[in-house]
DNA sequence: TTGTATGCGTTATCAC
DNA sequence: GTGATAACGCATACAA
């Protein structure tokens, strides 16, 4: 209301109120201790004054943040944008701040946003898809709290959801949700899948590994493997032309964004989608929904998974251990990207969409 | 490396180099005052314990933060999440962190965002779509330089572009990106357009307005307009539905979520896009180029719409004085989704790439 | 070239 | 109940 030259601090309401700073503090915070008039007084003055209390003040005397990390490699990617909902929408529930930071799945990015976040002693930082190494990553935090999502960094040990290591880790059950996608497409009546995905990251590695698992257990023939280059459609344009070729019925993929890509590809080549090709996403992103075909897809709990990455870090601020890691449990949607395939019994289920869940310890 | 139980700060790289605090605080910061041996010396020393700034302090004793602040509706919509990416690539330039808060659409929490970031002392406060008035956000942000992004609270003047009003506001050009998309129409030979929207912002207003005046230019006959209620396919079915019976031959959306719905709903209607009826966007998020049709629409530049906010607030922080208002350019993307129509000439519209494909049911 | 001292705005620990 | 005061970690004007 009234702008004023110096900006208005406790020291500004004490001398308006004519008490001692620590009164007001005192006043402001919701202490009992303070008279009932005198609270009133001071907190109306306040307003009146336009008083905003300076974090950075608070921080320094608190010895602790009111703020959490976020490290994503693209909010773009709507999962990960959901991700961070999530996050910010808990964090706020709890009296955080977010202070996010794009890593672009450039090791040098993520380290210098990692140490800012170190430098701006968070209560705690979460890690989406982070390329560092996880030991390196808990270095550079130093004794920040901190919680890894889908690291596609190098895994130290091959031990998933049992011995507790160092740093606590959310993977997606790609195990089950490919078991689920395996299962379905059987009961469809498909008989020659194939895997779409890229290289490099510990997430495509694992994610094929399951799938490659899950068509084993089915009894299903050795899928054929096709590495997309880059992201985008240009980089899929070589694989739907050889989808084309050898004649697969199915294309599962790495994630929604490459199976949209695909889509768009495989029409490019001329196959129609899913007469010829039907395909399978991972992660259920909005635009799964309202493609066409809609895209019968693995869900996860995005915006769960970034609450879940506050509570996980807040718990683990105040009892000073470290989280432990969790598999996060998913989902299969069906939708039309895979319709029973002709000439083969399917399933007697009618409907389109169905939901199987299956929890995880 | 050494995991030391208090943490450590200048006094303790001072104590250990044998020197004063102010010295280790010279050195780190590059004083050219300090001597070469020494600086040489401390600043081993103070990666070799480990030492991170803290910016609390640092803050605290600046009287300016070295952070941002961003509000936006929510992440997940791919626009919102392209004005991110941009405004925090750019802070991460100048040495910036970016303080994320979700406004939710929401005036209460919007309110609260603002006021937390206020508490931050940030060194500028973005904010995409807000609700609020303009006139509060000013309030709440005291003297914090801002720069609001398609606001959707009231207009306190009707002056576009000339006077300059008490708070900067970033536009995409709204006229010409219609009057870009009707030229585009009648060169297609479309007759019947119609406009499809929602209620409420002053964006949905002014856009709306500016494809009616387009239509006028034209000489066009007046458009039906649709009003979706809420977001998502649900909403927009009775729009749908109500286009079929109309017999439009071309819907022009809003943005591109609603028309990438609307196309989702249009087929479920029965109707085969784009044959019966077109459709256009408005922002080119990612997807539109993946989607069937692929969309024409008109394209924002959207990081670097979050890119020109940093600098904006930046130069606006230095100089003291409010940035002004920009009106920021937009192009037409043609694609697939408004193909010449059958029967019409359609002028030798050369270079654009355009692939028709039949019509799966 | 380096050290000393002060203050940034808050909270917490004392005394009154 | 309330007031004075000491930190919190850092940057800087000033002294040496």
């Amino acid at each position: 209301m009234t702008p004023s030259e110096r900006p208005v601090t406790l020291a500004t309401v004490a001398a308006e109120a004519g008490v001692a700073v620590s009164t007001v503090s005192r006043a402001l915070a919701g202490d009992p201790q303070v008279g009932a008039a005198t609270a009133a007084r001071v907190r109306a003055l306040a307003t009146e004054l336009g008083y905003v209390p300076n974090v950075a003040a608070r921080t320094l005397v608190n010895q602790r943040s009111s703020s959490l990390g976020l490290v994503t490699p693209d909010v773009t990617d709507p999962f990960h944008g959901q991700v961070v909902t999530g996050f910010q929408q808990r964090a706020a529930e709890r009296g955080y701040s977010v202070i996010l930071a794009n890593g672009l799945g450039d090791a040098a990015v993520e380290r210098s946003a990692l140490r800012e976040l170190a430098a701006h002693r968070v209560g705690g930082v979460a890690a989406l898809g982070c390329v560092l190494d996880p030991a390196e990553i808990v270095d550079l935090v130093a004794r920040i709290p901190i919680v890894l999502v889908a690291p596609e960094g190098p895994t130290p040990s091959r031990t998933p959801g049992r011995g507790r290591s160092a740093v606590p880790v959310l993977r997606p059950d790609d195990r089950a949700g490919m078991r689920f996608v395996v299962a379905h497409l059987v009961d469809r009546g498909y008989r020659r899948p194939c895997y779409v995905g890229a290289l490099g990251g510990a997430t495509q590695q694992l994610r094929w590994e399951a799938f490659a698992a899950a068509v084993g257990e089915q009894l299903m023939p050795v899928p054929m493997v096709y590495r997309s280059e880059g992201r985008g459609t240009q980089g899929l344009a070589a694989v739907a032309a050889r989808i084309a070729q050898d004649g697969a019925d199915v294309a599962v993929c790495y994630d929604d964004h490459t199976a949209l890509h695909l889509m768009d590809a495989l029409r490019h080549e001329g196959l129609r989608v899913p007469e010829e090709v039907a395909i399978v996403g991972f992660d259920d992103i909005p635009f799964a929904r309202i493609a066409w075909p809609r895209l019968t897809t693995v869900a996860q709990p995005a915006e769960d998974i970034g609450r879940r990455c506050v509570d996980l870090l807040l718990a683990s601020g105040t009892s000073g251990r470290p989280a432990r890691s969790q598999v996060v449990g998913v989902e299969l949607t069906v939708r039309d990207s895979t319709p029973p395939r002709p000439g083969r019994r399917s399933g007697a289920v009618s409907g389109d969409r169905r939901e199987r869940r299956r929890t995880v310890p």
